[in-house]
DNA sequence: TATGAATGAGGGTTCATTCAT
DNA sequence: CATGAATGAACCCTCATTCAT
C-alpha cells in the first residue's frame, strides 16, 4: 500500500465538493503529466484545462511534485488493484500468465507510453523520496506476477534455473518494448495476438529446457554449415 | 543513416581547431544530458565543465534542442559501429546472441540509465522531427540483431511462426528492465552472468516449437541413415 | 486616546458571542504577529491557530493590516493603562523612574521583541494613517514618564538645561538596545540587577550637573595626559 | 571583517563593468530596502529604478537575500571603516564620545531609519546565518567606542562600577529613539546642538559615582599640596 | 572566434481577500 | 453568522538565447 492517501482514504476526508474537484484535478493532471512529461508540464496548462486558476489547483496539491506523485501512485494503485483482484480467478500458468500479458499490454497502450515514461524519467530524483515510494508501487505492481512465476516453479512447470527476478523483467521489458515501438511506427497493433504471441514466447522461454531439441538444433546447424562449406568449394 | 551530420561529416566540414571544440562541448554534453536528463541539464552547466562561455556553446550549436540531437546521434552511431564491425566476426547464432546480449548491457551499464531515459523522454517531442531521426537510429542500431535473427529463422534454428519484430523487443525489453531494476535497487548485477542467463531464457524463447522439432527429428534420422549407408557401402 | 476602538468600545458595541470571538482572534493575532512579524504573518496561520477559517476572521476585520493596527493599538493600550494607574502610587522620583525602567523592560521581554519590531516596521507606512496613530499611541504611553521628568524638573530634583523629550529617549532607547543585545545574543540578563543599573545611569544622566566633578575630571586627565607624556619624554 | 566579499574585494574580482553595475544595483537596492523594508522591497523595483531587467539582478545577485545581506554588510563596512579611522585622531575621551555620537546620529538621519529598521527586522532570522553576521557587523562597530569607553574606565575617568555593555547600549539606544522620534513627528533636529546634548547627559550618566569622587578630590587635594610645596622650594 | 553582459518569457508558489451558501 | 471554495495579483527566480565587442 502506497504512503500517500489512496483514492478511498481522501475521499473519506474531505467534503463532497472537494472531492470532484480532486478528482477531477488529478485525472487532468494525469493526462497532462502522460502527455508532456513532467518537467514540460505546467500547472497553468492543468489549470486552464479545467477551467480553473492555477491557485485553486495549490488549494488541493502543496505542490507540482505533490500533484505528480499522487497521480502516479492512484494510477499504480488502479492497475495492482484490478491485478490482484483478477488474477487469483484465472486456472492455470499458463491463462495467468497469459492475462497479466494481455492486461499490462492494454494498459500501457490504454495511459499511453506517458505514464510510464513520466514514471520512468522521474524515478531518478535522489533527494525526494520519489524513488523509495516507486520501487514500493513497482513491487506491489509485479507482486501478482512474481507469485504465478514462483508456484510455477515449485510445481515444476516452469524452470527452477533462472531468478524470478530475471524472468520478471523479460515480462514487463518485452512488452514496454513492444509499445515503444508502437508509439514511434505509430501503428496500434492488434492487442489479442501480439499478446498471444508474447505470452507463447515467454512460455517458451521459461519451460524446462529440453536436451533433445538443444542438440538436434546444434546438429542441424553444424550439418547445414558443412554443406554450405562444400558448395562453396565446389562452384569456385 | 541519421540525417544530422556524423562525426567524421563534421569533422572534413571544420577547420581542426573547431573540430577540437565541437567534440568536447559534444563529450561533456553527453555527461551532462546523461547526468541530468535534457530538461535539468543546462547549459550552463555544459559551459562551465568545459571552462568556455555559454556563448561558445551556441556559436556551434543553434540550440540546446539541436545539441541534445546530436549527442543522441553520436551515441547511437558509436554503438551501432561497434556491433556492425563486431558482430559478423562472431560464429554461430547462439554466439552472437549472446554477444549481442552483453554488449547491450555493458553499454546501458556504462552510458548510465542517463541516455536512455533522455531517448525516451524526448523521443516523443510532436513538433520536431525528433522522433523520425530516432526511429531511424534505433532501427540501424537494431539491424545487427534483426540480421542474426532473420538468418537464423532461414535456417531453421529458431522459430519461424513469430514476427522478428516481437523477437527484438522481446531481446532489448527484458535488457531495459534489467537495468532499470539495478538503478532503483543500486545493485550493480555480474554482468556476465546475467548476459549469459538472459541468452539462455531467450535461447529457450526462440526454439522452434513442436512441429518444427518433429521436422528436425526427422531430418536427423535421415542424415543418420545416409550416413549409415554411406558407411555400409565403404566398408563392405 | 486612540482613534481606533479600544477595547472597552468595541465591548460595548458587540453582542457577547461577537465579543468573545473578537478577542479571541486579536489574542492569537498578537502572538502571531510578535512571532513572525507583520509581513511573515498569515491569516490563515492566525485563523488556524484559533481553528476557525479564515473568513471569519475577515468578518470581524476589514483587513490584516486593520487587524494589526487593532493588536498594536490594544497592546499600547494595556500597558499604558498598567502605567498611568501604578507610576502615581510610587513615592518618589527615583523610584518612580526605576520602576518604569523596570516595567518597559519586562514588557519587552514579555511581549517578545516581537510587538516593538511590529511596531517599528510598520511604523513607517506613508499611505495609511498608521504612523499618525502611532505616535498618539506612543505619545499616550510615554505620558507617564514625562510627567514624572516634568515633575522632578520643576522640584528641581534633575536637570533643566536638557530638553525633556531628549530624555524620555534616553530612557527607552537605552531599554531597547539592551533588549536587542538580549535576543541576538540568546540570553536572559537578570531583569532586577539591570532594571536598578540602568536606573542608576539614567538617574546620574539626569541629576544636575555638579561643576566641581566636572572640573575634577577634567584636571584628572590633563595631570595623567601630562605625566604620560613626560615619562615618553625620559624614557626616549 | 565580514565573511561576505567587501566593496574592495569584489572590485579586485570583477571587470570594470561589471563593478559598476554590482555597485550601481547595491547603491540602489540600499535604497529601495532602506524605503520599504525587506519583506515589501521587491527585485522589479530595485530593477526598474535602474532601467534594468530583473534578470539582471540575478546575474550578480543569487537572491533577493543575499544582495540585502550585502547591502547591509556593505553600510556597515562603511561606516565601521570611517570610525575606526577618524576616532584616533580625536583627543580626550569627552570629545571621542562625542564625536561618535555626533557621528551615529548624522549616518543615522543620512540612511534614514531605512536601514536600521531593515537590520532590526532582519535580523531575526533563525534559519539563514544573518543573524550572526549582523551580531558581527555590529561588534565591529560599536568597538570604536568600547575602546573608548574601556580606557576611560581604566583612568578612572568614568565609572567602573557598570558593565561596558550596558554603557554601549545606553549611547545607541538613546540615539536611536530620538532618530524614531525624529521620523514620527517630521522634525529634522538641529543635528550638532542635539548631538552635544546627549553627550553631555551621557557624560554625567557615566560620571564616577561619590567613592570615586572622593577619591579624585584627594587626588586634587595631593597634587596641588605637592605644587604647592613645589613653588615654597623654588621661591624660597 | 570567443565571450561578457543582458534579458524575455515564463514557472511554481503564496496569500489576502471575496462571495455564495 | 460562519465558512468552504476560489482566485487575482504578485513575487522570486531560472535559463536558453542574443548581440556588441
Amino acid at each position: 500500500m502506497s504512503k500517500l492517501l489512496s483514492f478511498q482514504e481522501r475521499r473519506a476526508t474531505l467534503t463532497p465538493k472537494s472531492q470532484k474537484r480532486v478528482e477531477a484535478v488529478l485525472a487532468t493532471a494525469r493526462q497532462v503529466f502522460a502527455e508532456f512529461g513532467y518537467e514540460k508540464s505546467t500547472t497553468l496548462e492543468i489549470a486552464q484545462r479545467l477551467g480553473i486558476s492555477e491557485a485553486t489547483v495549490f488549494t488541493y496539491f502543496g505542490s507540482k511534485r505533490e500533484l505528480c506523485m499522487q497521480v502516479i501512485s492512484d494510477w499504480y494503485d488502479e492497475i495492482s488493484g484490478e491485478l490482484e483482484k483478477e488474477v487469483p480467478l484465472i486456472q492455470g500458468t499458463h491463462a495467468k500468465l497469459g492475462y497479466i500479458v494481455y492486461k499490462h499490454l492494454n494498459t500501457l497502450i490504454r495511459d499511453g507510453k506517458g505514464l510510464c515514461a513520466l514514471v520512468l524519467s522521474e524515478g531518478r530524483s535522489p533527494d525526494t523520496g520519489f524513488a523509495t515510494l516507486l520501487a514500493d508501487l513497482q513491487r506491489r505492481y509485479t507482486a501478482s506476477l512474481m507469485t504465478v512465476l514462483s508456484s510455477a516453479q515449485a510445481s515444476g512447470e516452469i524452470r527452477r534455473d533462472m531468478p524470478l527476478r530475471l524472468m520478471r523483467d523479460m515480462v514487463y521489458g518485452s512488452m514496454e518494448h513492444i509499445l515503444w515501438n508502437c508509439i514511434v511506427s505509430g501503428r496500434t497493433p492488434d492487442l489479442e495476438a501480439t499478446a498471444q504471441q508474447v505470452t507463447e514466447l515467454l512460455w517458451n522461454a521459461f519451460a524446462p529446457p529440453n536436451p533433445e531439441v538443444t542438440a538436434l538444433r546444434r546438429f542441424q546447424v553444424e550439418v547445414a554449415d558443412a554443406l554450405r562449406q562444400y558448395e562453396k568449394t565446389t562452384t569456385s
